[in-house]
RNA sequence: CGGGGCGUCGUAUACCGGUAGUACGCAUCCUUUGGGAGGAUGAUGACGGAGUUCAAUUCUCCGCGCCCCGACCA
């Protein structure tokens, strides 16, 4: 992509009315718009990201058996009246409105309740389960006070997951399925090494739920956290009795702030006994179906990565969900040689199969650079007149600053090589992914 | 929802009861070209409503919006 076509334009300054980091950050790079408090458009660079994110979910949701779907942001006021979170008092996030015709309906908070209920017309019998359904929706809440940039909006992109299972046994395997997937989650978007399984309030549903929470002072929560163990307590749940049954000692425990970047939680028998998902077992029993929640945020995780990886200079992204690889960049816009020498290295790297963001705009070398860093690309490839005397192109690592001077064809080769490394990978992948299948 | 604060060109800010100024950005031109360059010229602005006043962007009230602290957060 031509930066000179990219519609955003970066800022020197953040608007007053931002004050978390990911926010202001996000802004002055272009890569989000705000609409409303807490109520965030996705610009090119922006949406770009956010699209990586949500393939590295997806990956791992797939590699576990989810099956992708995608149900309505309008609600069934009834349907959530007989779950008894309807009214108000009960829940009292809901956007409402009303039908024309008459009736209310509401914007989804989150979708136990219409999942449970398609389930019912395709779970009977003990043969039909497991069944693992998630979908990435917009989710509506009705904040009191939106706040922490993307972070915490009344409107938000999640996946959320689902699990169907037979008993407690089927349901517990899969939990710890799913939470080795979260893991696997965190760590390909560079935050793993400071995101903590973490024990929380199960809320009305069972004792415990798990949070995923990454360390971070813009966190909202605190929690409490054994190194050794690498898991951590929810303050919400930080007692005696807890740590005892959790096996934690006070004095291992290091109190930090965090932000929560999902959660899993064990429903058990609430939706499937108040919505009547019934299955008939080997000995023709009628049971409930046993659930679990799975939920992820991707643009709040979006916030996440701008929070915990940036520095002075702006954002660093981690290759893997940067909205661009590498930033190629010509430092000489009215030197004729040097521009024709950048255009042709941006068609190579596109037919090597790395498509970089291209600065070829007509500014000036600092304004360029600045932006680079602002933006966070990880790799950056810089063309001056030393590129052409030399032949070598300027490397330069965004996350450390690191420069390496590498011979054109060398860097070519190199991305050539780690692009079909990817596609024998993806390939393994799929192949893994279906065996795994055939053995359900 | 309780408390506090704020709404001025696209962005960030200043001043003022009576010409609304500056910087960046934008437009045209000249110079400049490896870390947000200099000059010249130009376009663009007071959240909405009511009130006080000869006169309101400025003071008062009511809306609306935004931010922060707390509460809340399947």
């Amino acid at each position: 992509m031509r930066q000179s076509q990219l519609f955003t334009k970066t800022r020197r300054e953040a608007p007053k009315d931002e004050e978390a980091k990911n926010a202001q950050l996000l802004i002055r790079a272009g890569f989000v718009h705000k609409e409303l408090s807490g109520v965030y458009s996705y610009l090119p660079l922006g949406f770009k990201t956010l699209t990586n994110i949500v393939n590295i979910i997806r990956e791992e949701m797939n590699a576990i058996g989810g099956q992708e779907i995608v149900m309505t942001a309008l609600q069934d006021k009834e349907l959530w009246s007989r779950t008894d979170r309807w009214d108000d008092d009960k829940v009292d996030n809901w956007f409402k409105s009303a039908f024309k015709s008459g009736g209310e309906t509401g914007l989804a908070i989150t979708h136990e309740e219409p999942l449970t209920r398609i389930m019912t017309d395709h779970i009977s019998s003990y043969r039909d389960l497991p069944r693992y359904a998630y979908q990435f929706q917009n989710k509506f809440r009705n904040e009191l006070r939106a706040k922490s940039g993307i972070m915490r909006g009344k409107e938000f992109l999640m996946k959320d997951l689902y699990s169907f299972s037979k008993d407690t046994e089927e349901h517990d395997r899969f939990f710890a399925v799913a939470r080795e997937a979260y893991k696997k989650v965190f760590e390909r978007m560079g935050i793993g090494d400071r995101t903590y399984v973490t024990f929380a309030s199960g809320g009305i549903f069972s004792e415990f739920s798990e949070e995923f929470q990454t360390v971070s002072d813009a966190g909202e929560d605190t929690i409490y956290i054994d190194e050794v163990k690498g898991i951590a307590v929810n303050k919400e749940v930080y007692t005696d009795p807890v740590l005892a049954k959790l096996g934690l000692s006070k004095d291992t425990l290091i109190e930090k702030k965090a932000i929560e970047a999902g959660n899993i939680f064990n429903l058990g028998t609430r939706f499937s006994e108040s919505l009547g998902l019934m299955y008939t077992d080997e000995h023709g029993e009628r049971k409930p179906v046993v659930m679990g929640s799975y939920g992820i945020g991707p643009t709040r995780l979006m916030g996440i990565i701008v929070e915990s990886l940036s520095d002075e200079k702006g954002m660093v992204w981690p290759e893997a969900v940067a909205p661009f690889r590498v930033h190629l960049v010509s430092m000489v816009p009215n030197d004729p040689t040097i521009v024709a020498y950048a255009d042709a290295l941006y068609e190579e790297l596109i037919a090597a199969g790395v498509e970089p963001l291209y600065d070829d705009r007509d500014v000036r070398a600092g304004e360029k650079l600045t932006d680079a860093d602002l933006i966070g690309i990880p790799t950056r490839i810089i063309v001056g007149k030393e590129t052409i005397s030399s032949g070598e192109l300027e490397v330069m690592n965004r996350a450390t600053g690191e420069v390496k001077r590498i011979p054109r064809t060398d860097l070519l080769n190199s991305f050539r090589t780690v692009v079909v490394a990817e596609e024998v990978a993806a390939q393994e992948a799929a192949v893994e992914a279906a065996s795994a299948d055939e053995t359900k």
